[in-house]
RNA sequence: GGCGCCGUCGUCUAGAGGCCUAGGAUAUCUGCUUUUCAUGCAGAAGAUCACGGGUUCGAAUCCCGUCGGCGCUGCCA
């Protein structure tokens, strides 16, 4: 049986790869993997005029770099490919062909406009908007006479009225009731088929074992069941997963929110491990209590059965955390080497102090995209900092005295290693009846230029003896 | 408008009739560590379980209604 398990996600390439699309892929990914089923990816586009070659690439790059590999993709036409509907456009022409022999679709020689306006009317009379069905029983002197005139056709399906209920996965049992969607369309009168169409011959053709997408298809279901009947397919399991909304509790859109996985997350230093955790727990919360997941433990661990029904909106601050928390679990090198685009050209080059100065800022990091600024005082003197100078509470003069006297004594110390250089500015503040606070928050800034940076052990330690007696030195000639 | 889904701390959520004077995480605040920030640790505050009726000895949990949010209602997907 769960040699059987088969499951797709099937986005447009009319985008880049959305927060939400990578939601519903990581449920999809990690219900093929604990069931040792087939994860594919099936690209949707149907839709000529927004699919782009770009988009199709940006999902592809976004979903390896999160780490949910498919086994049957667009790259490969063998098994039950081609996985690009724009290729399988034969087949659905075939399966219309089909309904049409068995009068169970038409052809509708309606143009958008009349469409548009019977629509218009509908809602005016505070009537649901629905087709009319007029195509449904034209003579042929009719479709002759329509053809003379250059019309093109669609062909819409023939909703037959009855209850429709199925038994959700996450959801439990659903009921429509089909007389209230009109005759719809499946293809469009250029050749190419509707989503809901396509969807159900594809979800057919190549075995999909269940349907597990977002909510906002659930209503799209009862004519997917349908159409599925009258060509007398096996139904997939259908399973609908809550949306994530904006905070103002709309459907997240790029407009309020950043939306696009590798544009905004990937670039703003994002780790994928953080966008996993974040995106299982929306929706799902693991029977053990712990709140950091990898996706190996995800896969033993999730339960699609456990899923939550109500919506959850984006909160990028915990985002924030967990991608704080995977920063900080990173060795040297690995943060090394996902650090690099974030730190400036020139200084890219200086791999000792790239690798001292991450040291230093890694527990402080929420995103990568915060290295540059707070590592540049690795490689470059900070400037204009005189006002920071003096630590809250303190003096200029002792201010002045602090860094006079450590620049003295510093001069005299040979190793400059972090606990030695403690011991000694600790015993200069006794000496000289300042708080560490009054020495050491100069020193820090003098050089750091910053209010908040690493501790000025550390900092003194990774710069060097020369180094930092030049800055410590700049400081006392800024104050004078 | 119609239909559908949903409604527990600001947020993500636990909760499957008594274990709930509602638990965890995050965010916020306060301590401790301490040279700042961050980390770490400890603690505080924060939820009339949307509202109103039922059922029951007992309801956040079951039923009905109301309200609210969202989705669908396209020759977009």
């Amino acid at each position: 049986m769960s040699d059987n398990i088969r499951v797709r996600l099937a986005p447009s390439p009319s985008g880049p790869l959305h927060i939400g699309t990578a939601h519903t892929a990581l449920f999809n990914w990690l219900f093929a993997r604990q069931k040792d089923g087939k994860f594919i990816l099936r690209i949707e586009d149907t839709d000529k005029a927004r699919s782009k070659e770009k988009y199709l690439r940006d999902i592809a790059d976004g979903l390896c770099w999160l780490g949910l590999d498919w086994d049957e993709g667009p790259e490969r036409e063998d098994h039950f490919g081609p996985y690009l509907q724009s290729k399988r456009l034969k087949i659905y022409q075939k399966y219309t062909e089909n309904l049409l022999e068995n009068k169970k679709a038409y052809q509708c020689y309606c143009t958008p406009k009349e469409l548009e306006e019977e629509r218009k009317s509908q809602f005016a009379q505070k009537k649901p908007p629905k087709y009319s069905g007029r195509c449904r029983n034209l003579s042929a002197e009719e479709i002759q006479q329509f053809q003379k005139e250059g019309r093109k056709h669609s062909v819409r399906f023939i909703v037959t009225t009855q209850k429709i209920s199925f038994k959700d996965l996450i959801k439990g049992k659903v009921e429509f009731e089909s007389s209230l969607f009109g005759d719809f369309i499946i293809l469009k009168s250029d050749g190419t088929p509707t989503f809901m169409f396509a969807g159900v011959v594809d979800d057919y053709l190549m075995k999909i074992s269940h349907v597990i997408r977002g909510e906002d298809h659930l209503s799209n279901t009862p004519k997917q069941i349908l159409l599925a009947e009258a060509l007398n397919f096996s139904q997939p399991e259908y399973g609908h997963l809550p949306l994530i909304l904006n905070p103002d509790r709309s459907k997240l859109s790029k407009r309020k929110n950043p939306t696009s996985i590798n544009a905004d997350f990937r670039l703003q230093g994002y780790l994928p491990e953080a966008i996993i955790n974040f995106l299982v727990l929306m929706g799902w919360s693991p029977a053990k209590g712990e709140e950091f997941w990898t996706l190996e433990e995800l896969i033993t661990e999730f339960d699609l059965s456990q899923v939550g029904m109500s919506p959850s909106i984006f909160d990028s601050e915990k985002l924030d955390y967990l991608n704080g928390y995977y920063i900080r679990q990173l060795s040297l090198g690995e943060l090394a080497r996902v650090s690099l685009p974030y730190i400036k050209k020139e200084y890219q080059k200086e791999k000792k102090k790239i690798l001292v100065g991450l040291s230093l800022i890694q527990e402080r990091l929420k995103k990568l995209s915060e290295i540059s600024e707070q590592i540049d005082f690795i490689f470059q003197a900070p400037e204009n900092f005189q006002k920071n100078l003096v630590a809250k509470g303190s003096t200029k003069e002792k201010t002045k005295l602090a860094l006079k006297t450590s620049l003295k004594y510093l001069q005299q110390e040979e190793e400059f290693g972090r606990d030695g250089l403690e011991q000694l500015l600790r015993a200069i503040a006794v000496k000289h009846r300042l708080t560490a606070g009054e020495l050491l928050w100069p020193i820090r800034v003098a050089l750091t230029g910053k209010v908040a940076s690493p501790g000025a052990f550390e900092v003194l330690e990774a710069l060097g003896k020369q180094e930092s007696l030049k800055r410590i030195q700049k400081a006392i000639d800024m104050i004078q």
